[in-house]
DNA sequence: GTCTATAGATAGATAGAC
DNA sequence: GTCTATCTATCTATAGAC
């Protein structure tokens, strides 16, 4: 054996696999985001790690599970972030907004998150294996007890209000280019980030609290 | 000459240029809505073509205008929609639902027109020329009707109004494979399609109607 | 586990006859 | 204006030395 607890000799590199495999991640993310499945380039992405082409393949095996990989680290995170929602001690309305607030600010952290998902669509199908999502159980309670204590109005669904909710903090995104030239307005703006955040969820506890439309 | 009015004989095809351009044009736009601007393949579309590669490159000059052109008609089509918009004799609740119920049924029927500006913006910046739309004039007129008699909140801007009906009428499209998996609903069952029209009519004159939020 | 070199497939674009 | 055949570039993927 060349060495017992002691690292090696300089010339044996001893590079941690779980931090080159972060590396490609977070790297094919941007370029992913970037670009699209197809016009992501897997040269691209090794070149601007500190590893080669050879190791994508390695690691990951093509560049298909590449994909599926970086996809899968992003719906982890707004995952994470969904589970750490705490609203219970709330009353209905700010614990919505508090909801639609969480959401807004994910997505405009992680715009990559939102063009990947965009992305994954325009490609096919959906991947099988994820399911659920940690928001959708809170909205549910948040519905139920506003609902029940006379707030909210009945008959909202909790599905429904979640796809309300991300389509705007989406869109905010994924059309910022298109919208921004037919427009003339940046909807990522950064003075305009606070106004567009709450606007959103003004407009959601509207229509909760609103009498439901006759017809 | 060979002939004056008479169409040429058999063996001189007397095609018409126009319906040519066009027919590559509607195979075009399922192509790339199909599979992206990368994704998308000259040689497919060509295939499904009455005509050949060649001609596609001969009318276009290449894949990027014809990806242009494409888009550019596709916009057309949903300016020529809000062009015909005649609200001003309806009331502002009346004449905000028909334009949201507009929108709605656009992206209903031309998913592909959706598709293709999401991948727009997947490609990079929005090309320049475009610019405005009608419906915009459309809510600015409306707004001013309903906050002048009183039944519409003050405050509230055109184009986020816009912003925020196209997000949900784009999201249901755009996001259909994604959250089907994630939530097992699909946004486009036929059965749910009046729901959501109504919804999104709802929680727009929710907001408009609603007393503005303190703070 | 990491590198270089290259295979193998396919894309966009064009030449040139008719 | 329309066709066939092909060029050239490039991309994913892998072989093979170390």
């Amino acid at each position: 054996m060349t060495s017992v607890e002691e690292p090696a000799d300089p010339g044996e590199r001893v590079r941690d696999p779980a931090r080159t495999r972060a590396e490609i991640l977070d790297v094919a993310t941007r370029e992913f985001a970037r670009a699209g499945y197809d016009g992501a380039r897997v040269d691209e992405i090794a070149a601007r790690t500190r590893t080669t082409k050879r190791m994508i393949y390695y690691y990951f095996g093509g560049k298909e599970q590449l994909f599926t990989a970086v996809l899968e680290r992003a719906y982890g995170l707004i995952r994470d972030a969904e589970q750490q929602l705490d609203v219970e001690h709330l009353d209905p309305v700010t614990a919505i907004r508090r909801l639609a607030g969480l959401t807004f600010d994910h997505c405009e952290r992680h715009p990559d998150f939102v063009r990947l998902v965009g992305i994954e669509n325009v490609q096919g199908a959906g991947r099988p294996g994820r399911t659920g999502s940690p928001a959708l159980d809170v909205i549910r309670r948040i519905l139920a007890a506003g609902q029940e204590s006379g707030v909210f109005r009945a008959g909202v669904d909790a599905v429904d209000l979640y796809a309300v909710i991300t389509s705007f903090c989406f869109f905010r995104v994924a059309n910022r280019h298109t919208f921004g030239t037919l427009f003339g307005r940046d909807l990522l703006d950064a003075e305009r980030r606070a106004h567009y955040r709450s606007m959103l969820s003004d407009m959601v506890v509207a229509y909760l609290t609103a009498e439901p439309t006759p017809g």
